[in-house]
RNA sequence: GUGGCCGUAGCUCAGAUGGUAGAGUCCCGGAUUGUGAUUCCGGUUGUCGCGGGUUCGAGCCCCGUCGGCCACCCCA
């Protein structure tokens, strides 16, 4: 074994043990946003750079440093998408989604960036985004957050929390900001070298600084709740009524700044406590000017992503994660001829049975071994069709679970009955054609 | 990008002060020539992350590098 080529650092593999709680999440996720009228967008994974250049923000960490950007081999710099929201856009406008029209989106898929991995952190990670664009009142931020609540319920999730806050329309927040670096230029001793960096790039995240020698300065600080223009206000207050109404409790973190340019208006995290430094789960918010920004017309949009991989350690460090499902039954096959009559066998039961999960021992193998392999294939029924079977056209159906009958032996056509009398199956299944 | 801890069998881990690698589990076979998860017996599994250095001798010490975890930063 010369030199083990190993998978990129920050990028995993997801192992069948645990693809069984990813598709599970992934079904819930699909109900509820159906459920809400939303619909799936599936975009490329490599956009052109400038998409993300344009709409997330130039000085912004994700842009300046953490995207993989590379040359195509036409020259063209391309760059595999750090998040979801910019080519959602860019396809809305594209394909004439957005054009005086509302719609319901929805997308799944991973994400890269280039950061210094730890729990949950990773280059390449999964989100699940959805976007709502031609809406401008605060119902549909509010069907967002409710849509996330409800998630939670449906997934058995506790141990999250809501924070809201308000940017102000893009105009209350430009000038928030320049108000913001003027008092902070002129307490310029007080600030430390995060701060002085982030003045140029990101003045609001200084307000979240965890450094004490600041903290006076900063609550002295001009405050943005102040510099509110009054159509943001009165949003930001009737979505509080709605949360209010829809029993959604939450909490107004005036210091919460989403870190991508083009959020004003609303912003949401939902956080825990349970997962260290990586508490948030799900976070979003509205994002008026960038359809327009990004050559649409203007389309009022709100949208929110969260992170599967961190939604996924947060519901196994609460009570533990769905497992794929097992085989049904696991047909041994004993002795000479079997084999080619348990295939028959086996096709037949499958057309029988379109629900059934049955595996047939393959490689051959000891009675013993096949056996072992039943019971650990974590099967319900261990079907035994060996020669003195074959010869009288039976099979033997052993239990393998606690609870459950004797084995006996019947006919291959009164198999069918025990099957599903056992297994409670179903013989019929449909294509989902009609609106049904 | 910065700092701290850690890398030994497929998996979980043991290997005082340097003396040429071990357990459990898993897998395979047998005890029980057609009855699993228990028991007993036997067997396979390693460039001790990688590269260099010190030493008669390195899994152990030193340097570098890659990777993991944790925190900062940032974010899902």
């Amino acid at each position: 074994m010369s030199r083990q080529i190993k998978s990129i650092r920050g990028m995993h593999d997801i192992l069948p043990e645990q693809t069984g709680a990813w598709q599970w999440f992934e079904a819930q996720v699909r109900e509820t946003l159906s459920s809400y009228g939303y619909q799936e967008i599936r975009m490329p994974i490599v956009e052109q750079t400038d998409l993300f250049a344009r709409s997330i923000g130039e000085v912004t960490d994700i842009v300046e440093k953490e995207m993989y950007t590379f040359e195509d081999r036409n020259g063209d710099s391309l760059t595999l998408r750090p998040e979801g929201t910019a080519g959602c856009v860019r396809a809305g406008v594209e394909n004439g989604l957005l054009h005086n029209q509302q719609q319901r989106l929805w997308y799944a898929g991973p994400m890269f960036r280039h950061e210094r991995p730890q729990k949950g952190r990773y280059r390449q990670f999964h989100q699940i985004g959805v976007e709502a664009f031609g809406m401008e009142g605060p119902d549909i931020d509010a069907e967002l957050i409710l849509l996330t609540a409800r998630l939670w319920r449906r997934l058995g999730l506790r141990n999250v929390r809501l924070e809201i806050n308000t940017l102000g329309s893009s105009e209350a927040r430009a000038a928030y900001r320049e108000h913001l670096v003027d008092y902070f230029k002129a307490h310029a001793e007080v600030l430390d070298d995060d701060a002085r960096q982030r003045l140029e790039t990101n003045p609001l995240r200084i307000l979240d600084s965890k450094n004490p020698q600041m903290r006076a300065m900063i609550q002295e600080a001009p405050s943005l709740l102040d510099h509110l223009d009054a159509s943001s206000r009165e949003h930001f207050e009737q979505l509080q009524c709605l949360l209010r109404a829809a029993d959604v409790p939450f909490t107004i973190n005036p210091r919460l700044v989403r870190g991508l340019d083009y959020y004003c208006r609303t912003v949401f995290e939902w956080i825990t406590d349970a997962l260290g430094a990586q508490g948030t789960v799900c976070a979003g918010g509205r994002y008026d000017g960038l359809v327009e920004q990004l050559g649409g017309r203007h389309t009022p949009a709100a949208g929110f992503a969260m992170g599967i991989e961190r939604l996924l350690s947060l519901l196994e460090a609460d009570g533990g994660l769905p497992m794929a499902p097992s085989p049904h039954v696991y047909l041994m096959l004993a002795g000479e001829g079997t084999g080619s009559a348990g295939v028959e066998l086996s096709e037949q039961l499958r057309d029988q049975f379109p629900g059934l999960r049955l595996q047939m021992n393959c490689g051959g193998g000891g009675f013993k071994a096949q056996m072992r392999r039943a019971d650990r294939s974590g099967a319900q029924l261990a079907l035994i069709l060996g020669e003195t079977e074959l010869a009288e056209g039976r099979v033997t159906v052993k239990p393998l679970r606690e609870g459950q009958t004797e084995q006996h032996t019947v006919t291959q056509e009164a198999l069918a009955h025990h099957l599903a009398q056992a297994l409670d199956l179903a013989t019929a299944e449909t294509r989902p054609t009609e609106n049904d």
